[in-house]
DNA sequence: GGACTGTTGGAGAGCGCTCTCACAGTGCAC
DNA sequence: GTGCACTGTGAGAGCGCTCTCCAACAGTCC
């Protein structure tokens, strides 16, 4: 069997069209769905391509078309941990769905180190994506520049670190953030600590400018013990909670810039002894699942993850078709949804 | 300057042929490494290469070589919540370190649903892909026979449900089962509950297997009320083992099909008023990093990721080469971790 | 009847690459 | 000198598809 068959014999347009008795032309036109051609030839070809279940081969194609009709979401992320993050999840489920009911697809790429990095910039550039989507951009990430460099359409899941001209969409972190802490100070909360996101991630620095300014806008001080670096992690939301609260144990509220980071605090918190909202608030980000099922529900700043992955595959998808389309980017509304922690 | 380049001009092998002053079968050869090209010659192209930051265009390759160097890793689930399992990060990290040496692309594919899974069925027959690794199968995708079908390599992670003649990798899910258990019963526990992993996916089949088969061997009864079925994540478990509790308040252990369920159990059993390991022994399965990180650190069985992942990829490569290769499968041995909670 | 328009279908030229084959050149044994 | 093996190189034929012509034909109008 494996000798009388040494590859399976994949059909060609050509015999599609030896079989219908047309040209090679028609039967593509077909395919393609060429309104140029007549009722009969159409149907000759279908039953043609049903008969040897022809499938087009896609690198033929894509070799004159310039297209592979394939996305890239790529996750630029060291940490494996990600994975686990809810937000990632909603955005990879989101893309997809938008793109399920047309015929593109997409590939989802990891790049863990700046060698994989480098290795998805190949591929993109060696032709097999049309477009890709960039998500958890760190700051000294070579791959946006990579595939900018290429001409590459690209849109950017966050806004970049620099004011390049590339297509972004993002939620408004930085309000967001504001309204968060505003919320803490507003209940009557004094000493409002914060658990940021990575530093060198633009989320975790627009989340932070946001909780500063609204603790500027009260007149309130901000200080450097009562901010404390996570990585969007629980575990690493519960290991910066340990540490604020080591720094000033009279801390009233403290605003984390994720939801799987808050639950972090949350159990932090339980464990140190604190009731939360009673001794400490708590306000997250994101409006995970997770918000709703942790103990107290979490009080937290909703993304419009809704709006933001249509979006996300719109602007890219305008940018294969237009060329040389200008960049265009989108800056989404959070909202405060108010539960039991703050 | 969008109109004056209307596509960014990329450079072919024959600019490259011209530029060396050589042909473009002496630019091939040396782009792919072929001993047959005298050093001069070689220098030449490689620094025409670099002068014109030649990519080659893999549509093309591909066209004649009939590879595309591009494995894909298939998630089969509908669950988003798969994401967050530590258990497919954990491959998915593997795999990738496996193939960061070659120059084969890694690309993750998911399918929520059985449209998306035709559309992978599609996009595998389309030549985008060597071969597939197909993950969390459950006992009605189509996925498997429309690859198998078309003649696609593939390894399945996770042995198949039928006896079909399909390569797979997988832990030792029955045995691993049967030793948790008999160490539960080994500690002298008694009405040992179990909560299984989905029923339809073969790992849950075969560790409920595996603990009714280590039951039966202490001769010790089943009792259906003492098995609750979860879906792998930490608040099925969670919910699993408050009913659990509900049907028999006296059970004295339980065998969890898996570390997020079991972290997920042991926070019920908190609420629950239980004390872990005193009042009820936990058992886990995965060896997880979170297994080290709840309290109290759960004893589980561990996979043997580190082999597994390896053994997937060098078996899918294996039937890449070899065309007609027999089918060859592993079943990997797992191992009891004790901790804390048993 | 002739010129024109519109529709359908075919011929053929590539897309950028690989790979076989032929060929020139070199070294060495006879 | 001849024969032979071997090496480096180039010419050229495709891989399976799309797409631009162009031909053939039918219908319409003057």
């Amino acid at each position: 069997m494996t000798d009388t068959m040494p590859r399976a014999a994949v059909p060609t347009l050509d015999e599609v069209a030896l079989l219908a008795g047309v040209s090679r032309a028609t039967v593509s036109r077909v395919v393609n769905d060429s309104p140029r051609v007549s009722p009969e030839a159409r149907a000759a070809v279908r039953s043609a391509i049903a008969e040897l279940r022809y499938v087009p081969n896609r690198m033929a194609r894509s070799l004159v078309t310039r297209r592979t009709d394939t996305i890239a979401l790529v996750l630029n992320e060291p940490n494996t941990q990600v994975f686990s993050d809810p937000f990632f999840a909603s955005i990879v489920r989101g893309v997809s769905a938008t793109l399920a009911d047309t015929d593109l697809n997409l590939v989802l790429l990891t790049a863990q180190d700046e060698r994989e990095q480098e290795k998805i910039g190949r591929y993109a550039r060696m032709g097999h994506v049309d477009g890709v989507i960039l998500m958890s951009v760190h700051s000294d990430d070579p791959l946006p520049d990579i595939l900018a460099e290429a001409g590459m359409p690209l849109v950017m899941c966050g806004r970049p670190f620099d004011d390049r001209a590339v297509s972004y969409v993002d939620a408004d972190n930085r309000g967001g953030a504001e309204v968060a802490t505003a919320h803490l100070i507003a209940t009557g909360r004094r000493r409002i600590a914060t658990i940021t996101g990575p530093l060198d991630m633009i989320a975790g620095v627009d989340r932070l400018a946001g909780h500063r300014a609204a603790l500027a806008a009260a007149g309130l001080q901000s200080f450097p013990q009562l901010e404390a670096e996570g990585d969007f992690t629980e575990a690493g939301g519960a290991r910066a909670m340990e540490s604020l609260l080591g720094r000033d144990p009279e801390l009233d509220a403290v605003f984390v810039a994720s939801d799987p980071m808050a639950v972090g605090a949350l159990s932090a918190l339980r464990v140190a002894g604190r009731r939360v909202p009673e001794d400490v608030a708590v306000v997250g980000f994101d409006d995970a699942a997770v918000a709703t099922r942790c103990d107290p529900p979490l009080t937290t700043i909703a993304q419009p993850l809704a709006d933001m992955t249509p979006l996300l595959t719109e602007l890219l998808l305008r940018q294969i078709e237009g060329a040389g389309e200008a960049v265009e980017s989108r800056v989404c509304r959070t909202s405060l949804v108010r539960r039991a922690s703050a």
